[in-house]
DNA sequence: CCGACGCGTGTAATCGATTACCTGACCCGC
DNA sequence: GCGGGTCAGGTAATCGATTACACGCGTCGG
């Protein structure tokens, strides 16, 4: 593979010309035309490796994901890519897979690595590593989950007016005991989705009693399963259910067809995370969309600006409400 | 951040000496003992692109992928990343969305960063970076889809076994007039597919026509239920289909659905790729499963090897057939 | 007519590691 | 007692780029 000396040479300058002329400095016509075309003789590509070593900046970002199977997540991941590639920056996927052990290991090596910014949706609450990393200075951007402790900017959907057109929704449809399937405790996000359902509830006089709140052990659609199985066990079982996450609600989803019941005659369904294959499911599900390509572009910006040395405020954007038909009213798809 | 002079200083010894130790090489108890000291009392972590210049391996993968929002890629993604992590490397993903434009972007920036070795996954079938990298000479595995005209092993599943159990289930069912939906025309798997089917079929005396064989304009739902709404309008209309894509099947499914027919009593579908969501739908999806973890790890097995400088054979792993109740007849689930 | 200035370009230091080569200490045997 | 072998560890070259600084040449003003 061609070099910047065998550039030089071939077009009788000195590496420092090709250099500046690649990088757009200084030199005049002629000598340009002549480092060009031997850049095109010998298919000269820079080594990036060289460069980053040289300007300690590496283009490169980090992108450490709670779960890459969950669809979800892929979205988001690829929005990030994409926003990425289109800034000139490429993207280190790490899946943690919902372990912290696995986070901190993929986050060291991108540290290793001397990536320019980090952007983590971090599994679990605590991370030695994400607190290293921040105090180490490393560029870095929370997606979708805050973590207590970490001071860093977060780029997250917020559910306020879509849980409060929910809970309309809901109401006009005469459902009058909802129930929500929350994450394992601990987890923001969750919590701060079931505080704005029930607040949207309250404004119509519904109540959610802690007996129809029931935190899924892990964030996968076994734990959705079951919290839905004790929900339906109930002297008074509920007639909707939220789930705040589109696995738990797959799970959720099993459980009432597994009893022979009906969505939504005999329940009502509604998911966080509206994923492409909800659409496909029968009934169609109604869902909270978040955002995703947003989410991820506004993740990469704010992360640009952190590396440029720039203060970033967090971003919240909002989700919105996607009425589908499995909560009874007919809906255009 | 701490560099290895630092640590030399600190150690009272000369930065080879640190290195030495670093990777094991000759040192003696007592200034081993002191250099590691001032390795974690600094923190001290080497430079990976300090490194990667000087030895000329990057430890890093590139993967780019057809199509990163289709799960059964997803999942192979996954597999590959955890098992080259693994094995010491790092993975950079490239999504190329089934358009070779931007999967030859993607190879071209790999190849800047100088990887140690590229899997890909070709959207399409020309590439001319794919075979620029080949012939320049870097380690290239392919995956899931033949290229021709680019010497490279590669790793895929072959449903000989699976589609001729498949034929064997669906003759048992009593059905007699199969479809296969396609990928577009030139896709080597997919044709290949087809005609494994067809021989299977044939065995049970049972024909495939022409008109019952549809090729999808793409890979997504909508060709698939393209394909289907032609099949559903014969004159005889199939009593099985088979798409030979997870994305493809669900379009087609819509389209079932959308004409108030039912699965399996009016017609019986079968997909190639068993994605988790399949077990979910109702009724669940049969389907023909692709070892979609092992398949990830022979790619990077058959990557090292290469990167190592040895031959590296093909690898076809066999697919096998996931009964659900799609086809009619009750399964485990 | 000469010095200052500017412009284009070359020389060489630099980033942070690895490693070939050399040095010096020590030990051993003859 | 001395030559040679062994081994730890230091010196410096190297990977391929970027860039501060220096230099030479041409131009222009005083």
């Amino acid at each position: 593979m061609a070099n910047i000396k065998d550039v030089a040479e071939r077009a009788g300058v000195s590496v420092a010309t090709v250099s500046r002329v690649l990088n757009g400095r200084s030199p005049v016509a002629e000598t340009r035309e002549r480092v060009l075309a031997a850049v095109a003789e010998l298919g000269y590509r820079p080594d990036a490796v060289a460069r980053a070593l040289r300007t300690a900046r590496t283009r490169t970002l980090g992108l450490v994901i709670s779960d890459l199977r969950n669809p979800f997540f892929t979205e988001l991941a690829d929005a990030v890519e994409q926003e990425a590639r289109r800034l000139g920056y490429s993207l280190i996927i790490g899946n943690a897979g919902e372990s912290t052990r696995q986070q901190d290991d993929h986050i060291r090596t991108l540290l290793d690595r001397r990536i320019d910014g980090l952007l983590v949706s971090s599994a679990g609450t605590g991370s030695a590593m994400l607190r290293e990393a921040a105090d180490a200075g490393t560029p870095l951007v929370l997606l979708d989950r805050t973590v207590p402790g970490v001071a860093a900017p977060c780029v997250r959907a917020e559910g306020r007016a879509a849980l409060t057109e929910l809970a309309a929704h809901l109401a006009a449809l005469g459902r009058r005991r909802p129930a929500v399937i929350v994450a394992p405790a601990g987890t923001p996000v969750g919590d701060e989705r079931l505080e704005l359902f029930r607040a949207a509830l309250a404004a119509h006089g519904i109540a959610l009693p802690p007996e129809r709140v029931g935190a899924s052990p892990d964030l996968r659609p076994e734990g959705g399963r079951q919290v839905m199985r004790r929900l339906l066990d109930l002297a008074e079982p509920p007639d909707a259910v939220l789930a705040t996450d589109n696995l738990m609600a797959l799970g959720a989803l099993d459980e009432v067809r597994a009893r022979g019941l009906r969505i939504p005659s005999d329940v009502a369904l509604v998911a966080f995370d509206d994923v492409a294959w909800f659409a496909h499911l029968d009934p169609p599900l109604t869902a909270v969309a978040q955002p995703t390509r947003a989410l991820g572009e506004a993740a990469v910006h704010t992360l640009l600006e952190r590396i440029e040395g720039r203060e970033a405020p967090s971003v919240l954007l909002p989700a919105r409400l996607v009425p589908r038909r499995s909560c009874g009213e007919a809906a255009t798809d």
